[in-house]
DNA sequence: CTTGTCTAGTTCTATATAGAACTTAAGAAG
DNA sequence: CTTCTTAAGTTCTATATAGAACTAGACAAG
């Protein structure tokens, strides 16, 4: 009756058994197949399913909780883990004035149109050579000041529904936007910080005399399969940042 | 005959067995009871040894491994990781105009003197104040042009051995030489990036008219069990440095 | 309505055991 | 001397099992 089938763990044989279920489970997650909140089945149910060893399942969810991916709490069950990134972006900025009091600047969009992707960035976000983009500029204030000025660039292909949507509605935390709106979730990201001088746009938008040093933070976030989702460059007066990090 | 003593677990009597080993082999090697590159005791002896399951002294030390203190090799043993870290360090640094090689430029030391501590520096070296402490001043050079600016505390109670190196032999990384020289290890530090405008001696020492711009990195290097061991400020004109990190 | 109790379901801890996979060194065979 | 085999010791995988610790919901008592 309950017997149903026992799904076979696919994948190479030489690979142990728990790493087969780990990739089976990632794979899941990562197709979107199980959504962030969900709950996976308990280990003694996972065990039954694929016809191994409790422990066995154990460890495979013990590798995706170091991942990340995975959370597990005690007498509740296994949930896929929420990324909640954006807040950790800005764990390494720091206005230099305030004490390190963990606040998120104003957003203010200035434009959002469809045009041509500069070459540079459309390889950047793996998209064809000369293909369209969506390009947004973006100030960030604090307490009505500009501090930030930033140009973000996202492929039409899964951002298509952000054109539509209502700006006036648009909080100062762009990423679970692109989640509710456009099913992306960002999970990664890499930074390229390089001090610049100020001009153009950039300067104007900023009040800053030509020439000042400005700090130039380059992002691409990707999605959790690695896809690259969002590119954005964000620049602001060298003298009111820095840049706090952790190495081991 | 060998039954010897079964190493009862001290620890709060409320943390599981796993927790308490972990916590016991964490400690005799932070204290340096245990150095890098020592070979620890099989699992199975250490769980004779303590009168515990085999399983249970297997998770103590994956716990060890994933904080990246041990490292496990199948068929040869269980070792004290040896942090190498000097390379790490430089895994953000990326000179603008060279390809991701990873260079590590040559050193120059121009003065090492015994000298009052600054307020500021003794305090984050956990110093009191008004104290001696070892200062340098040393060249970074690419090719033989100068590329970083870097001064460089020194607390005088490990590093009093320091003083009577010579010089000469000083190759570019430190961190060895405090290790063997100073039997302190570096293990993680703490960067603030800022960016500054050139003056004064670095300026000179990096040929730069005053004001230009000028990428600041303050790092306060600390040892395995925390204490900070080493202060330093480099300095290097903007325009040749990025900053690359992922985010996570 | 509030409080406490019980129960089922979950993860967590701990034990015991067997064999696979790998490393190293010693010794045999050529 | 070189190459192969063997053996001991190690970590790694996998199974099986029992109970502790915790959560959430149902239900009863007050």
């Amino acid at each position: 009756m309950s017997q149903m089938s026992i799904a076979a763990l696919q994948g190479d044989q030489r690979l142990p058994l728990y790493q087969r279920l780990a990739d089976v489970l990632r794979a899941e997650i990562l197709c979107g197949d199980r959504r962030p909140g969900d709950r996976l089945p308990s280990e003694n149910v996972l065990a039954r399913d694929y016809g191994i060893a409790p422990g066995t399942t154990r460890k495979a969810l013990a590798e995706l909780v170091e991942d990340g991916i995975l959370e597990r709490l005690q007498g509740r069950g296994t949930f896929v883990r929420r990324p909640s990134f954006d807040r950790s972006l800005f764990r390494f900025f720091r206005l230099r004035t305030k004490s390190g009091a963990d606040v998120i600047p104003d957003s203010q969009i200035r434009s959002r149109t469809v045009r041509r992707m500069p070459s540079e960035i459309a390889r950047k976000l793996a998209q064809p050579d000369a293909c369209d983009g969506i390009r947004m500029v973006r100030m960030r204030l604090i307490d009505g000041v500009p501090i930030l000025h930033e140009e973000i660039w996202l492929p039409l292909t899964p951002f298509a529904a952000f054109m539509e949507l209502d700006l006036t509605e648009v909080g100062p935390l762009l990423y679970p936007i692109y989640d509710t709106c456009c099913d992306q979730i960002v999970a990664r990201a890499d930074e390229l910080l390089t001090v610049d001088q100020a001009k153009g746009q950039p300067a104007r938008l900023l009040e800053l005399e030509a020439g000042a040093p400005l700090v130039c933070i380059e992002r691409l976030a990707c999605s959790l399969d690695g896809t690259p989702i969002e590119w954005r460059r964000s620049r602001g007066a060298a003298e009111h940042f820095q840049y706090q990090i952790e190495i081991r």
